[in-house]
DNA sequence: ACAGAACGGAATTGTATGTTCCGATATGCT
DNA sequence: AGCATATCGGAACATACAATTCCGTTCTGT
């Protein structure tokens, strides 16, 4: 299995992870960053879409179901309602979701597709929110919609490579977590804090 | 005290107005930008400073001595210390001063000062994070970093116009707040959640 | 050996934006 | 009044960047 074929099969993997890799880390980063990520030329990439657009659209698109399927898995756990919800939280941060979604929105023209899995997404997220607050475990003055809010904003946190970023999500889901739970408790933060030399990679060029 | 003088007053601060809101809204703005929302030409903008850069550094400047400002201001309180915690958070997140150092960071040279008032910036958060956690109102395992960060997703909230996205940015430091105070407890959210057609409009081009 | 798929990357083109330049206007001084 | 000048508006310029196209090359399958 090898040859011209597997090349370019293979090719179809690789421009995608570098395409998601780069645009989740800079929703604005040019094309030829993809084809560099990724090791390949530009007209590789234009051989597959038929433009930028229509490459964010599928990763979009992509980044939908990945979000649904996560949420889907989150309804078909029948354990603890707050270790459901919990879970559910965790696997979309982990899924880095937001940052390929709603950056990206506005850049591009929306499908009727990418319409239709919204709103499956949408309804998903609302059958998940309202088990949890009917289970008693979390609190009822926190709506979907400020879920969606709370996932941006733990997906605006950057600092360090890929995996810093993920430790240092995971810690501050963990304070939201202790935010929304009922009883409220707090649990001990995962993760180290950053460090001061950390923080101050920023200043540089 | 009318006049060409008077005018020219005026105009100083009408350009510094109009650019802490529009680089607060858009750290990549143009210039132009800053010139239309001001409501004067571009050679007014370039009399003032000579590059676009100047321009950023006395941005940042400006932001760095309001951080301090209040900052000082929450030491100095020294009534229920929970309160004073909590005043020093709203404060910064009103100040909405992350948004105009860390976006506008790496953007630009720092200049000596800068790196002066940063460090002064610093270490008064740090009096503050440690006095709070010493009354024993703030739950010791979250470090002054992880509070900076946490100021970073924050300032990341931004729906609809300046106004709500303030009532909405004090929504979730309410809910962070909930999560760092000894002991644990949950309090009312102030202001409405997000609506699903606040969410919706970012598809919008 | 050859037709063509797949590719790399330079060339092309369009746009966005920082900066400069020039003419206009009003002010204050002599 | 008349002039020097500060201030300004906005067009013109230069340039950097980035999407897309184009062409020559390489490799595969027949």
């Amino acid at each position: 299995m090898s040859g011209r074929k597997a090349q370019a099969a293979r090719n179809d993997e690789l421009i995608l992870q570098a395409a998601r890799a780069v645009f989740t880390a800079d929703p604005g980063a040019p094309i030829a960053a993809v084809a560099e990520r990724a090791g390949v030329g530009i007209s590789a990439l234009y051989r597959r879409y038929p433009s930028k657009e229509a490459l964010l659209q599928k990763l979009c698109g992509d980044g939908l179901k990945l979000y649904v399927t996560v949420t889907e898995r989150a309804l078909a756990d029948r354990g603890d309602p707050w270790e459901a919800f919990a879970g559910y939280m965790r696997g979309i941060v982990d899924a880095d979701t937001s940052s390929l979604t709603i950056s990206l929105a506005g850049t591009f023209q929306p499908t009727e597709e990418l319409y239709h899995d919204s709103a499956r997404a949408s309804d998903l997220a609302v059958q998940v929110h309202a088990r949890a607050v009917a289970a008693g475990v979390l609190r009822p003055d926190v709506t979907v919609a400020d879920i969606a809010l709370l996932f941006e904003q733990l997906a605006s946190v950057k600092l360090g490579d890929e995996e810093r970023t993920a430790e240092l999500r995971h810690r501050y889901l963990a304070l939201v977590l202790d935010s929304l739970r009922l009883p409220a408790a707090h649990r001990p933060l995962p993760g180290p804090p950053p460090e001061d030399d950390e923080l101050q990679t920023r200043w540089a060029p």
